[in-house]
DNA sequence: TCGCGCACGC
DNA sequence: GACGTACGTGCGCGAA
């Protein structure tokens, strides 16, 4: 049989180096696991390579020990852990549990003590002996079963001392190592040593004498008369010293050797913490050994329908229609799952589709569904004519308004968070990339119903979490209503005109080699003005124009930078100009074309309602949030969109302002709510009262600048940000944000109670309690703790836009039905809507469309919405 | 396939 | 003083 291996670790001195050793990491909720992280790394190096079959982590038990009765000041002057350390010992605990390693602490003893006392009972049972810890005290323990590792830098890095080690090492036996202790003496421990001894003295005087004992009997033969007197007044000492720095073996430690057995850890729980914690790394690691959390997935019980029946629904249930697109527009469904009270169920999409009785359900509005992405699944059963009501929770979410940094898009990811593990990630069933592939029925029936089981366990803790939050009204009355408003804008889609953007397209391309030609002329030879590496080589290298910024791969060719070059040379401009209507052709026209759809002639993006951090909706395939304006030639693409109808228009529809009346609001801030209530221009004033001056004194510079510092409070920007969208230095930059709190004290003192309460309580919220949590805010790196900071002012105001804009929708939505109205909402610009309408209906949207968006919340300062309508959206200006 | 530089919107 | 700085999406390039 092979032989007993007990390993011992020295709980707080691990600890305490891996939280000195490595930064301070947190996880998304701020706590802080550095420490955690460190001592977790260690663990599984000893898992894997000592192979233990006993372990024992001891701790020290609290502030008296015996050896405090020898000397009082033992361990004095000690700093006090910090906070950022002492908050990590209970998560510590818990992990050495999931791990099933037993811990112990003894009141007035030391972790070194048991650790000594054990490692001699296990030798005399010959078992091999491993200690680790970060004091090299410890070594005193070494014999021939016994090693003791010392960690050196960082964690993982170690001295394994034996006997043998010492002796090479120091010269010395084991046993004199007590004898250098107590001549040195410890700082850290507050042990005295005899002081002016160090560690060469100390060995040297041993070396010759043996012990303490010896050399302070024969004081009179020690050479060096300064050496003898220190020796001679601190005899007491030594001996004091020697006694705190020795290890009691015989301490009156309760659990025999036999009890550590060590059998493995707990995968799940193990698994459970490293998510809390976003031990993403280690989780990969516990991947890596073959034995996935999935593996041990229990049978699930499910029938697979050939008939749908009345008698398998119910009153509550959890659906799940499975559409592996992830364009789930005009998508192909691989199935449908649906568990309830009357059982767990797996319908074949081709027996849904054409069950009178499966219609009928999914549109029942008073059958309550749960499910997994609730707009995927409306829109792709609405493409196959199906209409889904009756959904009143979406996991996804759910899961992104309890914390918005949770990026999984994934239920299996979300469930693991959650300690749920019967279910597989889809990656894991279908592969990815060019490897998806959908296997045979039964899997996937196995696996939806898995999916839609998890949801029936999990729905409470997140409702209760939700509940804790303050965030079930958030979740209940805007976004989950806010779902099924985005789920028809995009069904519906907005129509292109697919022959005037090509007209364009043509256009543009003639326009683009015409100055292609100019700039090879221009540069005296072909290259690919597409690549920055190439334009590089050719503008400052060849053409030798002066470098204005670098980037990680060379020079810098962005815009801001071609733009302080204009004067110095004609092809800059081309450079520009061909830049410019590249990415009209490449990203609008081209894209857009590539993304029209074949039977609806229109355009069908998809908004994401659960990705941005702030709360606000994001749009992709195609992106319809960033459609050109500022510039006429980029303005134009927007005649391509046009209503579906004949003898309808465009109406669009903008908040004027809503951020900076949002501030306003929630800084309570006289000036600003003054301003907005006389509807002055908010950039006239602001210059007004930055710079001292009247109205009627405000250039346009002045106003130019002042808008610039409204643009930066709306965003965030830092003061360099600021210099750069000025061209000023940062330190001007600074003054002039300062100015502006001084001009504006109620934004002052929110902007400083914003970073307060964010430090204070790891999270920020806006007006209708969305959350943003900023764990870097309590950062020792400036730039990651700046930027929390900003983010701390920032996010509620952009936020709690985007709180109103949200329930502007919904009102809208709902207002448009009461009406019996044809005019319908496509699309959503972050503060504006745009529709389309018959003419016949322009009037009654003129009253109402402002008035439903500008009574969506009420604030201290009124909003304002400016309106504008036309054949196609670039003349709804 | 991926990261990067760049550019569009709010 | 720190060293890179609102939120997004999508394109083409070039290295792997």
């Amino acid at each position: 049989m092979a032989k007993n291996k007990l390993v011992l670790i020295d709980g707080n001195s691990i600890a305490y180096r891996a939280f000195f050793a490595l930064p301070l990491l947190s996880n998304e909720k701020g706590i802080h696991t550095n420490a955690i992280y460190g001592f977790t790394m260690m663990l599984m190096r000893i898992l894997e390579e000592e192979k233990p079959t006993h372990m024992l982590v001891a701790f020290d038990a609290g502030k008296t020990t015996f050896r405090h009765k020898t000397f009082g000041e033992y361990k004095g002057g000690r700093q006090k852990t910090p906070p950022e350390l002492s908050e990590q010992f209970s998560f510590l605990r818990e992990l050495l549990d999931a791990y099933n390693i037993k811990r112990y602490e003894l009141p007035e003893y030391e972790a070194d003590d048991i650790i000594g006392t054990l490692a001699q009972q296990a030798a005399k049972d010959d078992y091999e002996v491993k200690i680790i810890s970060g004091d090299k005290d410890l070594t005193q323990l070494a014999t021939d079963k016994i090693t003791v590792d010392i960690t050196k830098k960082g964690i993982t890095d170690v001295d394994s001392y034996t006997p043998a080690f010492i002796e090479e090492k120091y010269g010395l036996n084991v046993d004199q190592i007590i004898d250098m202790k107590g001549l040195m003496g410890d700082s850290s421990d507050n042990i005295p040593g005899v002081p002016g001894v160090g560690e060469k003295t100390a060995i040297k005087l041993l070396k010759e004498f043996g012990t303490i004992e010896t050399l302070l009997e024969s004081i009179d033969k020690v050479s060096g008369k300064k050496l003898k007197e220190k020796l001679e007044d601190n005899k007491e000492q030594a001996i004091m010293s020697k006694q705190l720095a020795t290890i009691m073996t015989e301490a009156p430690v309760e659990v025999t050797v036999e009890e550590l057995l060590y059998e493995g850890f707990d995968k799940k729980k193990v698994v459970d913490i490293f998510k809390e914690l976003s031990f993403n790394s280690l989780l990969d690691k516990l991947g890596e050994d073959g034995e996935t959390v999935t593996e041990d997935l229990e049978d699930i019980s499910f029938e697979i329908l050939e008939e749908v029946k009345e008698e398998h629904f119910a009153k509550e249930n959890f659906f799940m229609v499975e559409v592996l697109d992830e364009n789930y527009h005009r998508a192909d469904i691989q199935g449908i799952a649906l568990v309830n009270e009357t059982g767990n169920y797996f319908i074949p999409t081709e027996v849904a589709l054409q069950s009178e009785e499966f219609t009928a359900f999914a549109s029942d509005h008073k059958r309550k569904k749960t499910v997994f992405d609730a707009k995927r699944a409306i829109v792709a059963l609405k493409w196959k004519g199906i209409e889904l009501n009756g959904i009143d929770f979406d996991f996804i979410i759910a899961s992104y308004i309890v914390n918005p940094s949770e990026t999984s898009t994934d239920l299996a990811e979300i469930a693991r968070k959650k300690g749920y593990y019967q279910i597989e990630t889809d990656e894991a069933v279908y592969g990815k990339g060019a490897k998806r592939a959908v296997p045979h029925q039964q899997k996937v029936a196995d696996h939806l119903v898995r999916k839609t089981f998890a949801m029936q366990e999990m729905k409470e803790s997140f409702i209760h979490e939700l509940k804790d939050n303050e965030q079930l009204e958030l979740f209940e009355e805007l976004e989950m209503p806010l779902t099924l408003v985005l789920g028809e804008m995009e069904a519906l889609g907005i129509k292109v005109d697919k022959a005037r953007l090509e007209e364009m397209g043509t256009d543009l391309g003639e326009k683009l080699e015409k100055i292609e030609e100019k700039i090879f002329d221009l540069a005296g030879e072909k290259f690919n003005i597409n690549s920055p590496k190439q334009l590089g080589v050719i503008l400052f290298e060849k053409l030798g124009l002066p470098p204005v910024k670098k980037t990680k791969t060379g020079y810098s060719t962005s815009a801001d930078v071609l733009e302080k070059l204009a004067e110095k040379h004609e092809v800059i401009q081309q450079i520009l100009h061909y830049r410019q209507l590249g990415k009209l052709k490449s990203t609008y026209i081209e894209g857009l074309l590539k993304v029209i759809h074949e039977d609806s002639h229109k355009i069908h993006t998809r908004f994401n309602q659960a990705l941005t951090q702030t709360g606000r909706l994001s749009s992709i395939d195609p992106n319809l949030q960033n459609i050109p304006v500022r510039l006429e030639e980029g303005r134009k693409i927007r005649e391509a969109f046009v209503p579906s109808h004949e003898d309808w228009v465009i109406f669009a529809a903008d908040y004027s302002q809503i951020e900076l009346r949002v501030l306003a609001h929630i800084a309570n801030d006289e000036k600003l709510i003054e301003a907005f209530k006389e509807d002055a221009d908010i950039h006239t004033k602001t210059a007004m009262d930055v710079f001292h001056v009247s109205e009627d004194e405000v250039t346009s510079n002045m106003r130019r600048q002042a808008k610039a510092v409204n643009f930066g409070i709306v965003y965030g920007i830092s003061d360099y940000g600021l210099s750069q969208s000025l061209g000023i230095t940062r330190k001007d930059a600074k003054i002039f944000i300062d100015r502006y709190l001084e001009s504006f004290p109620g934004v002052k003192e929110y902007m400083e109670d914003s970073v307060l309460d964010a430090k204070d309580k790891g999270y920020v919220t806006t007006l209708l309690h969305r959350r943003r949590y900023l764990p870097e805010i309590t950062s020792s790196n400036f730039n990651l703790r700046s930027f929390a900071e900003r983010t701390a002012m920032n996010t509620p105001i952009q936020g709690s836009a985007a709180d109103i804009i949200k329930k502007a929708m919904i009102d809208m939505a709902n207002r448009l039905e009461e009406e019996n109205m044809k005019s319908k909402v496509l699309l959503q610009v972050h503060d504006e809507l745009v529709f389309e309408a018959p003419k016949d209906e322009i009037e009654k949207l003129k009253k109402i469309v402002p008035e439903v968006m500008e009574q969506a919340v009420e604030l201290k300062v009124p909003l304002k919405v400016d309106y504008s309508y036309g054949s196609t959206w670039y003349d709804a200006k």
